[in-house]
DNA sequence: CTGAAAGCGCTTACAG
DNA sequence: CTGAAAGCGCTTACAG
C-alpha cells in the first residue's frame, strides 16, 4: 500500500507529495518477508549473503527509509537527547559557554545517530514540568541557573522522568540516583589566575562577583582566596556586581573604584565582568596593566576585541558538551552511569591585560 | 499491563524505574473503553461532562501520559521541525546572528508543542543526505552556506525530503515547491548605513567584504553602491577580506590603509569584520571616528565592547526564527505556505565610530 | 536460512 | 453518549 508520507493532512494543495514506502513494499518486491527485511537490513540473524544483497537493491530502488516513529514505538527507544537549559533569559542561547556546550553535544550524538531536543526554561518555571515531559527521550542534560532552591526543584522535576540526567557545571556530586555531573576544573582556573596576577606583584585584588553565585563562580572565588590565604600581604575583596550584565559591573566597578584606594588588580566572574571593569577602570583613566592588572574567565571571542586583550581561562565548553553525549550513550547502554562525575582541564591563556615578565 | 519506559535495556541497575501507564490501565480504572479516553482528553467526540471528570481524576491519579511515539506512528505526524545550519565552522552555533535564530524559533515552536532537532553539517557534506533524512519532522528550516552550487545541492536534498521548507537569508524566491524564505531587510541597512556616512561628510568608502559574498552581504554592499551613486564626488571600493575572519580582515585592513589614501569611512560587512578593521585603522594611527568613520552590521553583544561604541544595524535575527516557526506551523494547518517571502525591518542603530551631527 | 504471528500505544471511521 | 475493530510500520521470540 502505498500512502503519503508527512503531515500535509488532506494532500490538497500539496504539490510534490511524496510516497511512503514501508518494510513491506521491499519485502514484495525482494520476495521475502518483512522481517528478512527486517534481520537483513539491522543485521540481526543470519540471511543469506544474496538475499541482502537483493534486499539492498530494492532499497535502493524504492528509496526506502525505515519509520524512526514505528521503530520507537516498538523498542520504546527514542534514540533522542533532551537538554533542557534554565536561563533567566528567554534568548538561552544568547551565551557562548551555552551555545559551546549545545554544540559538543548534538555533533557527537548525530555522529551516533541520536538527535537532540533542546528546551529553554525559565528558573522560576520550574512547576511548569510540561515544558519538558513532552519530550519524549532517553536521556537528559541540564543546564541549571536559579537560586538554590530553584535548582533543586527543577533537578526533582527532571529526577521525576526516570531517565538518565547529566547535569552541567554543577559542583557537588548528585544524590540523585541515575544521575552524574560534568564540570570543568574552575578552581584551577581561579588558583592559575591568581597565583599569576601574585607573581606579576598583585596584592590587593578585587574580584567583580554576580549578586547570585552559582557553583563555577564560587569555585573560581574560593580558589583564588586559597592561593592568595598563602601569600602574605595579600588582600581579597568580591564585590558585588548585581546582576552580573555589562552595565551593573561598569556601574559598580567605577563606584567602587571612587571610593578609594584602587586594587592592583581585578578578576572579573567571567570574561563579561571583567572587560566592563577594565572599560570603567580605563574610563577613570587608569592604565591597564600598568595601574590595574584585568583577569576573566572563559575565553569566548570577545576577549580579543577589547584593548588590551584578555587575560582569562579558556574553558571546555564544547568538551563538557561532547563528554555529556559519551556519557548518556555508554550509560543507555552499559545500564548504568560509569562516573558520577567528570571533571575537565581549563587552561590558562595570558594576554595583554595583565603584566608580562621576562 | 504494567511495564517500564524507557530504553534502560535490561533493568538491572535501574533504580527509580518509572512505570508506564498506557491509556488501557485509564481505561480499566476509569470504567470506560480506551477510545473514550481518547475522545475525551482530546476533546473529540461528544464525552460526558461526568465522564470526561472521572477520567481526569484517573490520569492524574495514574500519572499518566501519553505515548508520543504511538501518536506518532498512528498519526503521522511528528510535531517536530528540523533546522539545518550549513556551516564551515563545526562548532556551527558559535555564531550569535544563528543562535538567535534558533531561540526565536525553538522559543515559538515549544509554546505550540512542537519540538526542534538541530543539525549542523558542513557545505561540502551536501551528499551526505543522511545527516538530515533520519530526522522525521514535518517540516525543515534550513540556513545555507557555501559555494552557489553548494547551496543549491542543499537545497536539492533538502527538497527531496517532501516537506515544507522555509529558507532563512535567502535573497531569491525559491523556485521549489512547499518553499518559502524569510530575511531581513539588509539592503535597507545597508543603504541607512551608506546614507548615515554620507551625511557626515563620507565621500570615500571601503567596504570589507568576504571573499565568498553570501546573499545578505551581497544586498548590503549593492544598496550602499546606489545611495553612493546617487551622490556626487563619491567613491566606493570593495575590500576582499579573505575568509572574513577577524585575522583575516585585519591583515587585509592593514595591508589596504598602508597602501595609499585612507578612506573617509570603513564599512564592515558585519560587526566583526567593522571591528577588525576599527583597531586595524587604531593601531596605525588613525583616530575613529574624526580620521575614518566605522560602521558594521548585527549589533551583537560585542559591538558595545569595543571602543569607540559601533555604529550597526540591529538584526532582526530572532524575529526570523520566530516567523519560521509561526510560517511552518501555519502551512502544516493550512496545507500551503500563505506567503513565499517575508521580508522582516531591521534597524539602524548609531555608536561613536561614525561622528555625530547636532 | 526464512517466515507467521503478536504486539508496541494510540486514534479513526463506523455502529449501536 | 460509548465501544469493537482495524491498523500505523516496525521487531522479537519462536518455529520450521
Amino acid at each position: 500500500m502505498i500512502r503519503e508520507r508527512g503531515t500535509r493532512g488532506p494532500a490538497v494543495g500539496t504539490p510534490a507529495a511524496v510516497k511512503l514506502v514501508t518494510i513491506k513494499d521491499v519485502a514484495r518486491e525482494a520476495g521475502v518477508s518483512a522481517m528478512t527485511v527486517s534481520n537483513a537490513l539491522n543485521g540481526r540473524g543470519r540471511v543469506a549473503e544474496a538475499t541482502v544483497a537483493r534486499i539492498r537493491t530494492v532499497v535502493d530502488r524504492l528509496g526506502y527509509r525505515p519509520s524512526v516513529a514505528a521503530r520507537r514505538l516498538r523498542l520504546s527507544r527514542q534514540w533522542t537527547i533532551g537538554m533542557v537549559i534554565v536561563d533567566e533569559d528567554p534568548d538561552f542561547l544568547n551565551d557562548p559557554f551555552t551555545t559551546a556546550q549545545v554544540t559538543g553535544l548534538t555533533n557527537y550524538l548525530t555522529t551516533h545517530a541520536y538527535s537532540l531536543i533542546i528546551r529553554g526554561m525559565r528558573p522560576s518555571d520550574f512547576r511548569t514540568t510540561r515544558l519538558f515531559q513532552d519530550i519524549e527521550a532517553d536521556g537528559m542534560v541540564a543546564v541549571l541557573s536559579g537560586t538554590p532552591s530553584q535548582r533543586q526543584a527543577i533537578v526533582g522535576e527532571l529526577a521525576k522522568l526516570g531517565l538518565p540526567l547529566v547535569l552541567l557545571q554543577e559542583q557537588r556530586q548528585p544524590t540523585e540516583p541515575d544521575c552524574a555531573i560534568i564540570r570543568q576544573d574552575d578552581g584551577d582556573g581561579g588558583a592559575q589566575v591568581a597565583r599569576h596576577l601574585v607573581e606579576r606583584g598583585a596584592r590587593r585584588i578585587w574580584m567583580m562577583m554576580p549578586h547570585r553565585e552559582w557553583p563555577a563562580m564560587m569555585a573560581r572565588k574560593a580558589a583564588v582566596e586559597t592561593v592568595l590565604a598563602g601569600v602574605a600581604g595579600t588582600e581579597f575583596r568580591a564585590v558585588d556586581c548585581g546582576d552580573e550584565s555589562y552595565d551593573a559591573t561598569y556601574a559598580v566597578t567605577t563606584r567602587a573604584l571612587g571610593e578609594g584606594r584602587a586594587p592592583d588588580a581585578i578578576i572579573g566572574g567571567n570574561d563579561q565582568m571583567a572587560i566592563a571593569a577594565m572599560r570603567a577602570a580605563q574610563d577613570l583613566g587608569h592604565r591597564i596593566p600598568e595601574d590595574i592588572q584585568i583577569a576573566g574567565f572563559n575565553a569566548f571571542n570577545v576577549w580579543r576585541y577589547v584593548d588590551p586583550v584578555l587575560t582569562t581561562v579558556r574553558s571546555a565548553a564544547h568538551a563538557i558538551g561532547k563528554q555529556a553525549g559519551i556519557m548518556l550513550i555508554d550509560r543507555l547502554k552499559q545500564g548504568r552511569f560509569q562516573a558520577g562525575e567528570v571533571v575537565l582541564p581549563v587552561t590558562f591563556q595570558p594576554g595583554n591585560s595583565t603584566l608580562t615578565i621576562d
